[in-house]
DNA sequence: TTCTTGACTTGGACTAGGTCCATTGTAGGA
DNA sequence: TCCTACAATGGACCTAGTCCAAGTCAAGAA
């Protein structure tokens, strides 16, 4: 993660705690915190960062496309740290669970252009639902 | 529609004038239209009706199968009465107009099983980006 | 046709998730 | 060390959606 915190500074944003706490607690694999998910555990390390600022930051990571939004239930967006290496979702109905999973081929490709409408198709989301294994 | 109608009742829907409008307002193809555009297009012909008539009535559609609820931006939800006649969604990234698309080949079949982390996966919703003609 | 009843509707309060903004604080260059 | 533009704060505000007690009415029974 210390690479992300380069790559910000090398692009010049202005390291504060704050940040800092932020592209910390988005760390690893497999991570989809909701932002109110990512000011709880910022909060564990810095008691007084306002939830203003957790949506800024999280807002900016996004825009600097550092990490990929999610809005896979409609409720809460979710964050996802994973974003230099493409992937889609597993997403269990009933509890909520996310794994980054790889189909394999291009789902890009399987639009063919008399189903494109004119449109300058640039990227393809797939969210895959089923029953995780402790809910099957 | 009116089969949709028909379909209903068959299933011991008790039908009623909000019921109707509601279902007369999800007609067509290529409608996408959130709750509240419902709720304002049903008050054209029932000015009565209440928001929270229409979000039930929403809900119990979506329960039934015969609508389908789409988030394709984190906020309002969706609905999508082109419930049976499968299909995907592309949407213009600037205005958000939203169109349905039929790929080629199941989705489904590019997850390999090593890749399902012992889910029971049912479905794959395929979200395409990318500019409409008027935004590019 | 009228009666009955439980399913449906209403409207207003409430909640979750998110945004806005005026004020205060501070990172980092001079 | 000082300055200043950028960032953080916190509280008000907004939008989408849910809940619920009370009232209404569709449709089967008589």
């Amino acid at each position: 993660m210390s690479d992300l915190l380069e790559r910000l500074r090398a692009r010049g944003w202005r390291m504060t705690s704050q940040r800092r706490v932020v592209a910390e607690v988005l760390a690893g694999d497999h991570v989809h915190l909701t932002a109110d998910e990512v000011h709880a555990r910022a909060v564990a390390h810095l008691p007084e960062i306002a939830r203003a600022t957790v949506y800024n930051t999280l807002g900016e990571l996004v825009a600097l496309g550092e990490v990929v939004e999610l809005s896979t239930d409609g409720r809460a967006k979710r964050y996802d740290p994973n974003a230099h290496h493409p992937h889609q979702h597993l997403v269990c109905s009933n509890c909520g669970i996310i794994r980054d999973v790889h189909p394999t081929g291009d789902p890009l490709g399987a639009l063919p252009p008399a189903e494109r409408f004119g449109f300058t198709v640039a990227t393809a989301d797939v969210t895959y639902r089923g029953l995780c294994p402790s809910c099957a």
